[in-house]
RNA sequence: CGGGGAGUAGCGCAGCUCGGCAGCGCACCUGCUUUGGGAGCAGGAGGCCGGGGGUUCAAAUCCCCCCUCCCCGACCA
């Protein structure tokens, strides 16, 4: 592609608005440009790399025996209010009407869809099991768009789903889904981590979570560096036991604690360290008020509690629940307060301990509450977020918290939507059965924001080579004497060679001085640079700059580089 | 939805308090010079100042309403 042509227009200045690097090197690179509020369109170097990626994980998905198709982006709405996800899925959903008022939606994920056309089409066990994928837009009027294409209204997934027998079926195929996914994301360079991972709106068994560990992701993964536990930090627990012990502590007392509603203010007022106080912190447990029990230098993990009550579910209480339950008194509850249905704590919670806490009273705190003596827990649960330095629930050893960036999940389902949908099968003893299904999904779009986020520097953007728009990015420098013509005969010639050859060549023949082409192709991100120039051709050279690494080399032009077989150019240049 | 900020040329921004010819840098066009890391000079083109209403002799600027976009938070396959 000569530029002189190509749809492009880099920017020198940064765009305002553009905060993480992915997004402002995307834009400046002329990849992608906003149309709305995390809607942008692909120009053709961006689109060049949203095809190499999906083609990646068109191949990985193939190899690993999908079948790929495509399914409608327009959804009726009957749909999702059968499985009741138009429920889960509230104002996340664009909604549309057509002209006769009938409701319709755009696709954020589309497993009710592909489980009604199954249902009509596979019936027998001799069918399954079956593997099918589309790679496609999807829609989520996210509360708030940001950070470019990390969360986007509109963005590019691949989408998978199984059907089988039985759950043993489905795990062989589960396993195989996840071998692919580490490949298509190493082949994608990234450095990646897979994680236990939290259900969300799907719904589900087992689960794992694909992440791309960048300090922009919008994900805390736990892991643990001698084993190889990792989980996203709404399902991580840490080694917790309960213990027994008496507590040698004075009798409760009660202290005057005006005004001090938390945690520190208490603390600092006692002369205590925040751990030494017990957190109350009240729910609402299906209308009932519910109490969880966590040491004062530590939160409550929100995704434990609910698992914990599961399968009623708990709310943390709002400032106007309070009013309606007096006994409650926020910023002073204790965990004896009255006509609290449930106290449930974490283990730490169980070391012999005099805590400070609660008196249930206005401006007034207690010293001295021991377990069994002043206070009972009615149920044990892994309520406690989990810290750095905690103690890994497998082996033990000191945990570590990153950030990461979600690429991809994979999901157990069972049978919620074969069931709901009709998707059923008859077994060999002509019995029918709802079909175990799994999902699992690739963000294609967001997978290039995270390739960016690791692989750039202050120049631009430094694409991997399998993602790369181009191969070669070809740099002409006529200069000024007479030998103008001649360097631009001899990139020419290159040029087409390298065509010929079956390389991707970005053939910079602008009429731009040396200054912007070099920092275009910088910002580009091209992994191998070639520069025509004057100065080299006096030496029958023509210069090599890789992009990631910086190695500069030179090729010899004289005889053959321009007569040699396809083949060789390719080992020679690439 | 709560809090904060911004809409002025393709991009980045000034002008707004205190109403009076719509500006700057980059980019773009023409010419000349230049040519190995974002060239110089000269000339030029490009604006519904987000939209609507109001005040005024006069509104980018003041008042009211609306829209859009960005940041923090809640939320999140």
């Amino acid at each position: 592609m000569r530029m002189s042509r190509l749809f492009l227009r880099t920017l020198r200045d940064d765009p305002a608005g553009a905060d993480i690097a992915s997004h402002r090197l995307l834009l400046r690179a002329g990849c992608i440009r906003q149309v709305a509020s995390g809607v942008y369109a692909w120009l053709p170097i961006g689109q060049r790399v949203l095809a190499k990626v999906a083609q990646i994980v068109r191949e990985e998905m193939d190899a690993a025996g999908a079948q790929e198709m495509t399914m409608p982006i327009v959804q009726p709405r009957e749909l999702w209010e059968q499985t009741k996800r138009d429920v889960d899925y509230g104002p996340l959903m664009f909604r549309l009407e057509d002209r006769k008022q009938a409701r319709y939606n755009l696709s954020p994920t589309a497993e009710e869809v592909i489980t009604t056309i199954v249902a009509g089409e596979l019936e027998s066990y001799r069918d399954l099991p079956m593997n099918l994928y589309q790679i496609n837009w999807k829609y989520r009027d996210e509360l708030r768009p940001r950070f470019g294409l990390l969360r986007a209204r509109e963005f590019l997934m691949k989408d998978a789903y199984s059907f089988h027998i039985d759950v043993d079926d489905l795990k062989r195929t589960y396993q195989d889904m996840y071998d692919a996914y580490s490949r298509v994301f190493t082949r994608c360079a990234l450095t990646f981590r897979p994680v236990e991972g939290e259900a969300g709106e799907i719904g589900g068994d087992t689960n794992h979570e694909f992440m791309a560990m960048a300090a922009v992701g919008e994900d805390d993964v736990v892991w643990c560096q001698k084993c190889d536990y990792a989980a996203n930090a709404e399902v991580a627990r840490r080694k917790s036991e309960t213990v027994d012990g008496k507590a040698d502590a004075p009798a409760r007392e009660k202290v005057h604690t005006p005004d001090m509603p938390g945690i520190t203010a208490v603390a600092e007022h006692l002369g205590v360290p925040a751990g030494e106080l017990l957190k109350c912190i009240a729910f609402d447990l299906d209308g009932e008020v519910g109490l969880a029990l966590v040491p004062g230098d530590r939160d409550v993990n929100p995704a434990a509690l609910a698992q914990a009550v599961a399968p009623k579910r708990a709310r943390l209480l709002a400032d106007d629940d309070f009013a309606a339950h007096p006994h409650v008194v926020k910023g002073y509850i204790g965990p004896d307060a009255e006509s609290v249905a449930l106290v449930i704590a974490d283990p730490m919670v169980s070391a012999p301990h005099g805590w400070v806490t609660g008196a249930n009273e206005i401006d007034h705190h207690v010293r001295s509450a021991v377990l069994g003596r002043d206070f009972e827990v009615g149920e044990w649960a892994d309520l406690v977020a989990v810290v750095p330095g905690d103690p890994c629930p497998r082996c033990g050893s000191p945990l570590s918290i990153d950030r990461g960036i979600e690429v991809g999940q994979v999901f157990e389902l069972g049978t919620k939507y074969s069931e709901a949908l009709g998707a059923l099968y008859t077994d060999e003893a002509g019995a029918q059965h709802p079909m175990v299904m799994g999902c699992y999904g690739i963000g294609i779009s967001r997978i290039i924001t995270a390739v960016v986020e690791e692989h750039h520097d202050e120049q631009g953007i430094a694409w991997p080579a399998e993602l790369a728009p181009y191969d070669v990015h070809l740099v002409v420098i006529p200069g000024k004497g007479d030998e103008a013509s001649e360097v631009i005969k001899t990139a020419d010639e290159l040029y087409d060679a390298l065509a010929n050859a079956g390389v991707d060549v970005l053939y910079d023949d602008r009429d731009a001085s040396p200054g912007v082409k070099f920092a275009d192709a910088d910002l580009l991100g091209v992994p191998v640079r070639l520069t025509v120039g004057a100065k080299g051709l006096k030496r029958d050279v023509v210069e090599r700059k890789l992009r990631k690494t910086g190695e500069e080399s030179e090729l010899q032009i004289t005889d053959d580089l321009l007569t040699v077989s396809a083949e060789e150019l390719r080992t020679a240049v690439l």
